[in-house]
DNA sequence: TCGGCTCCTTACCAAATGGTAGGTCGCTAT
DNA sequence: ATAGCGACCTACCATTTGGTAAGGAGCCGA
């Protein structure tokens, strides 16, 4: 019954690396040593097995991310924002899959999915409502505040590979240093005018 | 001599709504109202075809873009940022394939492409580093700030389409009114403490 | 008028794709 | 023993993929 874990593993390393069009059964399975009728046989479709994978990072999400507001603190977002960071520095792959979700969206609108998200920024929102500083912000601006902080985040963790080409390992590497002390001044910024 | 053209658009069209293997050349050819021989005979294969497509991305971000940066004032950075935030949702289609790109980076790796961003990432940068308030911060910080503020951009204007979904249309639009007043305060902001 | 050029077509093709059908093997409950 | 079941395989299939080969229509200069 492990199987059902490594096929759901192996099967969000190739969606991530490759996307939904550009992974194949056959690749997955061969990962696997063994052939892609045992993915249909566990999972029905490629469809289905995409959807699990989905299913399976949501749910690493809700239980590692957002954790209850911890201690009632005027940087509770930037705390949260901090770890969040770390996170997802940790699950790249579970990052690259959902930013390629984004991306199909389009398509799979009316479709479940990304739904999952709703309370992960719901929650961060929460939190930054909270904050003496945002109480009389009105909710466009905290959503799109955590929006933005968001997009900071999943934006660089995904581009490492890219930096790395573009500039070097050492450049990429200092700028991870220093990520997590601008990213609070991010996430902090933007109260006084 | 104007067919080609249009062949870059649909292209683009189709290579941002699905990614490259999601979309095909008798797609293409057929929003073209051709076959997908005409594609060939203009471009030879696929793959020069998206070439192509990322070649006239990056003329149209390198000519639009970065322009040379104007008045010498202060919020040089910020204007520049507030620019290129209404640039990028004006070419929505371009910002998705770049990011599609930026997935797929790993892969493609050693090939050109995602190299066109990089003056355009470090004339950003240029315009920070004149900033008075940044002087004294180092590479990897400028360049780190740059990165996330464009993170931000980028992450917003790809998922508006989810976003549309997961809220509504109404907030999604409150969000796009506050959103460059919010990126401003992101733009300069993280100076001070 | 004729050769050559560009643009585009129809006719093919080999490979890869997701999926079906049917069977084998081993375990467990009866 | 044996019937049933889950896990997995081989064999096969229709469709779609990117791409080749060859040719036709229109134009243009000699």
């Amino acid at each position: 019954m492990e199987t059902r874990q490594r096929m759901l593993t192996a099967a969000l390393r190739l969606f991530a690396e490759r996307g939904f069009y550009g992974a194949s059964m056959d690749q997955i399975a061969r990962e696997l040593e063994l052939t892609k009728q045992a993915l249909i046989h566990h999972f029905g479709t490629k469809e289905k097995l995409y959807g699990a994978v989905l299913v399976a990072i949501s749910e690493r999400l809700m239980t590692e991310a957002i954790q209850p507001p911890e201690v009632e603190s005027a940087s509770a977002f930037a705390d949260a924002v901090s770890r969040i960071y770390l996170r997802t520095l940790q699950h790249r792959e579970d990052t690259l899959l959902l930013m390629r979700e984004l991306l199909d969206n389009r398509r799979r609108a009316a479709q479940a999915g990304t739904w999952y998200l709703k309370p992960f920024l719901d929650g961060l929102a929460d939190l930054l409502r909270r904050d003496p500083n945002w109480q009389e912000e009105d909710e466009a601006s905290i959503l799109t505040h955590v929006y933005q902080v968001l997009g900071a985040i999943n934006y660089f963790v995904v581009s490492t590979a890219t930096l790395e080409n573009m500039y070097s390992v050492e450049h990429v590497e200092a700028m991870q240093e220093c990520f997590p002390e601008r990213l609070r001044k991010l996430a902090m910024g933007g109260v006084e005018t």
